[in-house]
DNA sequence: CCGCATCCCATGTGATACTG
DNA sequence: CAGTATCACATGGGATGCGG
């Protein structure tokens, strides 16, 4: 690792040393949302090589960023404490970046971690506080996350539930987030289908959910 | 690029993407502390061949990170407002590794940007402002640093000038910025050398600046 | 299957030298 | 001084293999 070593004696050089490598705190930002096994970090990440995931949880760990976990016979990964302090700098991070989202190229996917994320980062708790308590389910391909906002407080679940809106979307999903698209032009245009319940409360969804672009 | 994508669409593989390669974000952490010319981030980040920094630096300009700007005949390097708005997600990134900084190894330098950012970092302002104005300069190898608080506002100046207390530090100065190593011990093992000025403002300047590690 | 390890090749990185 | 050019090598990417 000398070679690689970027030579200073530093806060944000360590920080780069630690968890500054390709795919690293992709994997962390999955972790963040629960623990996760190695088959399901590969299919988040579903371009990360195999032998790059491995080695980089081995990385992770030897940093103490994360640890494994054996759970009643099968192993998952979880953030150490120390991990789980990355938490505002990846949050802020995703949003520094989401403003520089252009438009989803053919390939690019959402995933339901982060999904997940940007949906944290983007939560407005004080705007949410004034809005009637909704629960949204929504599609990302075969995946399905459920939303719950109660008053200020955010339950996102990768699970099936009742939910007063269910939808399903793509990467376009991020234009009504931003504010660029509005709902009912979403759903006139595909971006966002309408599966159950009332269209109208996607508004509610993007005043809720909102980040700048 | 395509080989190198994420394939996911999301705020936190969106700034991967723009500044998440090697030395990128070493690079934005100098030009926080000011503009620069070419040589002098090579300079600051001695350790990075010059076609990488080149390379960089044209990166970093697409991506709308950095701008150059000719200056009286001499180009320099500055951010954007959008490349400004990293400060803060750099120096939360700066405190979470400067926890896990272990002892400096022996080719491990500091330079007086990365040093400018991690005493940003590490600033109280709420401490400061219960102390009296004080200046110090600190002389990191050849370089010096004119750090200028008063009250709870930080001024930081990489020229000379005059201070209540002038010293010389190596890396190990971190380790008292972390409350590990006490001022007196700091001074009597030669981690900092007193050059002018009473030695026991080292303590105020350890209470004004500190970082639990 | 799941959790990796191995191969091979394209690309990025690093050291040095060089040019306008 | 501000970069380019070149080349050796390390790392990343993709496919595939393999043991538990």
């Amino acid at each position: 690792m000398a070679a690689r070593d970027y030579g200073q004696y530093c806060g944000l050089t360590q920080a780069l040393e630690l968890v500054g490598e390709r795919w690293a705190l992709l994997i962390v930002r999955d972790l963040l949302v629960g623990p996760r096994r190695y088959g399901e970090l590969a299919e988040g990440l579903h371009r990360i090589p195999s032998n790059i995931l491995a080695a980089r949880l081995k990385d992770l760990q030897a940093a103490g960023v994360i640890r494994r976990a054996p759970r009643s016979r099968v192993i998952v990964y979880e953030l150490t404490p120390y991990g789980r302090e990355l938490e505002p700098v990846i949050l802020a991070f995703g949003a520094w970046g989401f403003k520089a989202l252009g438009d989803p190229r053919a390939e690019q996917i959402i995933t339901p971690d982060s999904m997940t994320m940007d949906l944290r980062t983007a939560f407005r708790p004080q705007v949410a506080a004034g809005l009637p308590a909704t629960a949204y389910a929504a599609h990302f391909g075969p995946a399905e996350l459920l939303i719950r906002v109660d008053g200020p407080t955010l339950d996102l679940r990768r699970e099936e539930g009742a939910a007063d809106l269910t939808f399903a979307a793509g990467p376009g999903i991020h234009r009504v987030i931003s504010g660029e698209l509005a709902a009912e032009h979403a759903i006139a245009t595909g971006v966002v289908t309408v599966l159950h319940g009332r269209g109208e409360l996607l508004n509610r969804f993007a005043s809720t959910f909102h980040l700048a672009a």
